[in-house]
DNA sequence: GACCAGGCACATC
DNA sequence: GATGTGCATGGT
């Protein structure tokens, strides 16, 4: 009977021969990164882009010019990405804390503990775990792992969870698996996406998915939200 | 037209 | 503490 710890570790390695490296988060710079976070939520990544486009065509993308911004402005510009009321407030709570507490310096928020820091992000209204987990890997380069709906998906798909998920739990799953480097944490997490987008939607459409010669859940198991 | 997409906060029971 | 609901565009 293999662990979980070896069930992870097989998995990682099929689907980074099955994709490739992904590379990820897409984004030129941290900050980026940390406005896509926010901006991704519960959104379609392409429309996420657009916004971002409209930020950067605005010449916009940057912390202190961006908080300076009006609400409607704000709206209006990440408007593509959904929900842009709540997210130009949510985006503006961010900025102020990143202002007010780092002087929107990033090497700043780096030197901080990576408990402490994340602690202080979910202060920030608008910012839960998986958005303050995706800043803190991808945006600052800290050792966590980000925890998502693919990821709940695709644990409970390979029966390593059950229905009830508390994402602290599936976080220690692969904190306790996976060697710890920031590159394979950010490469695990870019893989269960780039393998829920191809083939592990809510329905199952494994015929072709690189992870079906392993043990899965049939079709008759579907049930609830996963 | 229905359903989904890299959540989160808040109200209500 | 568990459950339900609002937020909203754009692709399939």
């Amino acid at each position: 009977m293999p662990t979980t710890r070896d069930q992870l570790l097989a998995f990682y390695e099929t689907l980074l021969s099955h994709f490739g490296p992904q590379n990820w988060w897409p984004g030129d710079t941290p900050f980026e990164v940390m406005v896509g976070a926010i901006l991704t939520q519960n959104t379609n990544w392409k429309n996420v882009a657009k916004a971002i486009a409209n930020l950067k065509q605005a010449d916009l993308l940057d912390p202190r010019r961006l908080a300076q911004l009006d609400h409607d402005r704000l709206a209006a510009l990440i408007k593509p990405a959904g929900y842009f009321n709540i997210k130009a407030k949510r985006l503006r709570n961010f900025l102020n804390w990143f202002i007010d507490r780092f002087d929107a310096d990033v090497t700043f928020a780096q030197s901080l503990d990576t408990q402490t820091l994340r602690a202080e992000l979910l202060t920030v209204n608008g910012v839960g775990q998986e958005t303050a987990d995706s800043i803190l890997l991808y945006g600052l380069d800290k050792l966590i792992f980000v925890v998502d709906t693919y990821t709940c998906r695709f644990l409970w798909r390979h029966h390593l969870i059950d229905e009830d998920i508390d994402y602290a739990y599936v976080q220690e799953l692969f904190t306790d698996a996976l060697p710890a480097e920031v590159a394979t944490y950010k490469e695990y997490h870019a893989l269960l996406v780039a393998l829920g987008k191809t083939y592990c939607r809510r329905r199952p459409a494994c015929a072709n998915c690189p992870l079906s010669r392993f043990p899965h859940r049939l079709e008759a198991d579907y049930m609830g939200s996963l």
